[in-house]
DNA sequence: ATGAGTGCAAAGGCTTTGCATTAGG
DNA sequence: CCTAATGCAAAGCCTTTGCACTCAT
């Protein structure tokens, strides 16, 4: 799979719950209902959600329910635990489900969207921090990239 | 001033105090031996360093002066937050003082060092950043770029 | 039956805050 | 002198963990 995957690449909607059945089954873990509750609540959502978020997003499922599920679901690689400020930790699919991307966060509300750059950027990014990674002494899994300003309705 | 600014054109070493000083009495702070402290251990880093870092590399502070020191000089904007994983929050000084530089984080043991990559991708990115953030009703204010890994003494 | 999953409540760990004391201008 | 800064201890807040109960296989 290529590292940088394009939106159009990633999972279909409908299939994310067959794709996550089937990554929660590599590692021996069931897909419950509350796991298909958060699943889904992530996969309708186009930016990553706060654990507020999800469980307002879902009927009756306890917080520590929550936080792990999360974590198993972040085990199976079907979810990424994204840190943006201080705040909250929010929660996404995974890349191969959402395609490769990026955050734009709002320095004053917090709010967080997904944005994507053109491929060429993306590539010639990538391939730049690879060399210096590598002079650094470090192998690259990834990157991570933020664009950090005021959002909309903060303006 | 230029929004990426090269590690030649940061602050020389021997005039960050002067310059935190400066910008302390903008606000109205003192330069108390906490904050030169605090400064000194940042300025001597080529990395961002954790609270217990900055503990032991200062005599006698309390933790609660550590943290109500650093929101101050954040405020002045000579020191920066600096987010990588779950862990501590790290803190480094200002892009004025220490230029534009990003990050490379190992993802097993949580050391970062600094980095820095080629001007013209620097320059490209800044560009395209701005377009998508436009498109997204983000002002942008700056770009957070880390590069995620093992490091050398992690393999 | 039998172990994984869940809910509730308590504990953890980093960070912030209250308050009396000390020090800088 | 007089307000800002500091230390110590307590409180906060998000997150994790313990434990008994429930559900699915």
């Amino acid at each position: 799979m290529a590292t940088h995957q394009h939106a159009a690449d990633s999972v279909a909607a409908d299939d994310v719950a067959h794709h996550v059945a089937t990554k929660l089954a590599e590692i021996g873990q069931r897909f419950t209902s509350g796991r298909r509750d958060i699943v889904a609540a992530l996969s309708g959502a186009d930016r990553p959600l706060s654990i507020p978020e999800i469980l307002s997003s879902t009927s009756g499922l306890a917080q520590s329910s929550a936080y792990r599920n999360l974590s198993v679901l972040e085990n199976a690689g079907v979810v990424i635990r994204v840190i943006t400020t201080d705040e909250w930790a929010r929660y996404e699919l995974s890349e191969a489900i959402m395609g490769h991307h990026h955050h734009m966060v709002c320095s004053v509300c917090g709010f967080v969207a997904d944005v994507r750059i053109p491929d060429d950027i993306e590539h010639t990014l990538d391939e730049a921090l690879g060399v210096v990674a590598q002079r650094a002494g470090f192998a690259m899994a990834h990157h991570r990239l933020d664009v950090v300003g005021v959002c909309k309705s903060c303006r």
